[in-house]
DNA sequence: CGAAATCGTTGACCTAGATCAAATTGGCCA
DNA sequence: TGGCCAATTTGATCTAGGTCAACGATTTCG
């Protein structure tokens, strides 16, 4: 009832014009400044991995900006990308299974809050503001997991490939003066596969289809060119959900009233 | 560090007399009463859908007991199950992906608790037991969320039945007098495909394998008897990690002391 | 600067699982 | 009890994407 109406009728892609894309400032979401008053920031170095624990105890992290990647290793090799965090987004360290191996890794380097989880929930308990942030953030968190794992799920090589990169276009894209956009893809072909449930070579054929069709170009490895982003969102049938989610501002993304 | 030690080494599956496994409550995880004094209880049954808005607003809902289902539809009637909900999860509006046909129903019938989110979160702010539970109910989902996620990213279609089976059979099962378990599956076969990201073709012909390998049995066709745990167990990757998170009480579950 | 290692691309081939099309079973109701 | 409909099973076939291997490009580091 709520979210399923426009779906019946496969309207079209709404054009380029209407996607929000103007240039984003460095770190797009508020994070509440108790956080950064009591966390300890830590400036992240590509490839690193970030301990989850923090001497011992459960520990959270906020992206201030740059991009992390949540990773789990289960026995025979079988590794899963199971979600990428953007600046202002939120992790804690019992989100990650036991017993699976699980790291959580730079993709892209920039500043991290961390702070013991015990800290965290006392600054909430004193802090609507902090508490409104924690909530929003797991909630749009949860709501582009369910995308990303109907997008594992069902979607075909290219459907999955698409969906990955609108989300990277529309988390850190900017426009270019002749009208597309521009984005780092700072993922390596094994990370984005992985995240896709794809193998590598599968993705680097998938990626060459798409470059030559024009949908994307290459400057340079780890970086891509959109000419025409509401092209690539017609590859991917996750667009709609994908624009609501990451396209415009937080406050503008829930269709109910909140508090 | 802290969670891959015991992956390395291909350590055996714990035998089945180490897996807890004793007959459980009706409603094994203990909700806070504040909650249930200020939620409506809604009695589901088999099939109906769960409106996601209450009367326009934001909602929260507490699985008492039964299972609860997150469904999404893409265009091209592409299907996933993003989540099972089991008695003691919670889910909150928000959660589900707008323009994604998200919809929430019932698989096992079950008393649910709906909350409007502002009533949720007022009592949240003044009482830290409910704040604990909604933060540990969502940790717990977020690491069961990762396990799924790794299982249709990369199981074969064997591994991801056995995982599904084994979940089924930590929340849900009870021991039988011949040291087998038994649980229901009420599921139907499209749901556990659409849940696994398999065709339902496909999944009938694995389970029609692993039931003439001896593996499981059906009493009927929504109900399963595995005869020993620690067999399915070793069918996937995921058996350690779906132990710690499903096998035992939420407080031992994890490695961190928290608060 | 140059050798080695890693990463990405591409081709040839092959298999797990999708698809399509019957049976078969079970549930439900008159 | 029989008839109808939906769910499931199963077989035959096909193909998207996995696997393996070779090669080129790029980074790293002594």
């Amino acid at each position: 009832m709520v979210m399923t109406a426009s779906l019946k009728a496969q309207d079209p892609i709404p054009p380029a014009s209407t996607i929000r894309m103007e240039k984003r400032p460095f770190a797009p979401v508020a994070i509440p400044t108790d956080l950064s008053a009591h966390g300890a920031t830590v400036n992240t170095r590509r490839g690193e991995t970030i301990a989850l624990a923090f001497d011992g105890n459960e520990a959270v992290f906020v992206v201030r900006s740059g991009t992390l990647m949540l990773t789990v290793t289960l026995p025979h090799g079988l590794r899963q990308v199971v979600s990428l965090l953007y600046p202002g987004d939120l992790f804690r360290s019992a989100f990650a299974p036991s017993d699976a191996g699980a790291t959580l890794s730079v993709v892209r380097p920039g500043e991290v809050l961390r702070i013991r989880w015990s800290t965290f929930s006392e600054l909430a308990s004193g802090n609507p503001e902090t508490t409104d942030y924690m909530s929003s953030a797991i909630a749009r968190q949860n709501a582009s997991q369910a995308i990303h794992m109907a997008a594992v799920g069902r979607f075909d090589c290219q459907q999955r490939m698409a969906t990955l990169l609108l989300e990277l276009a529309l988390r850190t894209g900017s426009p270019t003066s002749c009208g597309g956009l521009i984005f780092d893809v700072p993922l390596s072909r094994r990370d984005m596969a992985d995240y896709l449930g794809l193998n590598a070579d599968t993705l680097s054929r998938t990626m060459s289809r798409l470059r030559s069709s024009g949908l994307i170009s290459h400057p340079d490895r780890h970086r891509a060119l959109v000419p025409d982003i509401a092209d690539l969102a017609e590859l991917t049938p996750a667009a709609r959900s994908l624009i609501a989610l990451h396209g415009q501002s937080t406050a503008e993304m829930s269709p109910f009233t909140t508090v």
